[in-house]
DNA sequence: CATACTGAAAGTGTATACAGTTTTGAGGGT
DNA sequence: ACCCTCAAAACTGTATACACTTTCAGTATG
């Protein structure tokens, strides 16, 4: 039906039930902007598509509304999401809470073989900046800090922060200047070579920046098209 | 058929939608002990005692799921989750690291009102220690950090520390020595202390050394019965 | 006595049917 | 042209039906 994609949002290992290959298709459509901000997801539509019923497709759409990337309507239906400028402002604040006590505890139990894991990720980041599309580049960006989390061994902490983490590829794919993503790469890269020193104020620091970085490049007054579903899914 | 009982886990408002409904009500025979870790919860008697269709009762027990109060085993069906005590400690482990940064946030945009409704809480809390049942106690001392999150004006925190929160509910009900949470009022007044005199690192001290608290307060060996469906819904 | 089979009962997974709501658009009045 | 009205179409919400899997009692077998 369609291809088994890399694992993308919240619990890593879905694609052999139905319903979970169907949340990884939409969610792929999502973050490559096929399926924009406001468009409606049409039940019967998708099940055509997919080839099950709707009971299916209600199960996806509840399980990604819960991560948020599509709102429900009673009665009304689905809609992708279009995150708010305030939403994304508390996603970026409850990321920086999070995220530069997980680079404290990071650097209590690192090791070289962590290091080595991080630096490879940002070497891969770097090649896809250059030359990928912006949703293949957005999702890298975004793992650096799942990874980070994973190699925490908290299973609690890398699942929570991969939702959030899904949030804002959403949000950046609909406010992010083009431009902008570039920093990042070399701000990660600071980053693991703060923690590879064992410098912890310094990869606190480095992190709560980038964070605000992130955040100050979004555009919140830029105003995105909607689109039909029957192309969305070549 | 029941009766709508204070809001309880993630999204704060969902009574009117009959699935919302069952969740409540699970979720309360849940904490309140009434459903057991590890009883298994059929389909068909849940939606003949909620005298709705499997439909409903399946969408209830998946958003669940979500929650980590259910585990959903393929083609066997959900069973009143049992965290295991690594789970435990992750899920503290990640409440530390986002309620200590939270507490530095709260001090940031302190202001009398506040401080007001947390003093009120931990009256209520303390009443409630000696004259109620320890799932209510739980409740109170949960809704303690959530509240804390809620006067911060950020939603996605709170729903967020509203889920975590629910996960201990579940945790320390499990494992927790029955007079351990005697203390935990306490520690919340203090907390309230250390803000009102904007006291950041004393706040942050005692907001940690209380997680560690309630952590260290869990009996891992502790082993619970198993009971049945049908007494448990009175 | 323990173990391996077998078939019925129980239960979950998915599709379909039907009821109730929202959306749409054509017609008619101002 | 604009704004109602209202009925048909489209869509969502819920119940029911059916297929497939697991569970378990009962029986046979070593």
């Amino acid at each position: 039906m369609m291809k088994c994609m890399e694992t993308f949002p919240a619990p890593s290992i879905l694609p052999p039930s139905p319903t979970g290959a169907i949340v990884q298709a939409l969610t792929k459509a999502i973050v490559e902007q096929r399926l924009l901000p406001g468009t409606k997801l049409v039940e019967q539509k998708l099940a055509d598509h997919f080839g099950v019923s709707r009971t299916l497709v209600r199960q996806a759409l509840y399980q990604l509304s819960q991560n948020r990337l599509i709102r429900l309507e009673p009665a009304r239906g689905a809609f992708v999401a279009a995150p708010s400028a305030m939403e994304a402002r508390q996603v970026f604040a409850v990321r920086r809470m999070l995220e530069t006590e997980m680079i404290r505890a990071f650097v209590r139990e690192i090791s070289p073989a962590k290091i080595k894991v991080l630096k490879e990720h940002v070497a891969q980041e770097k090649i896809a900046v250059n030359r990928s599309d912006a949703a293949t580049r957005n999702k890298l960006l975004g793992d650096f800090h799942v990874r980070m989390a994973e190699l925490m061994g908290n299973e609690v902490l890398a699942q929570l922060l991969g939702e959030l983490i899904a949030r804002c590829t959403l949000i950046t794919l609909m406010y992010q200047s083009p431009s902008a993503a570039r920093h990042s790469n070399g701000e990660h890269a600071n980053i693991v070579k703060a923690l590879a020193a064992k410098d912890e104020e310094r990869a606190v620091f480095l992190m709560n920046e980038h964070l605000f970085n992130v955040e100050k490049s979004l555009e919140f007054d830029r105003k995105m098209p909607i689109n039909d579903l029957s192309m969305a899914l070549s």
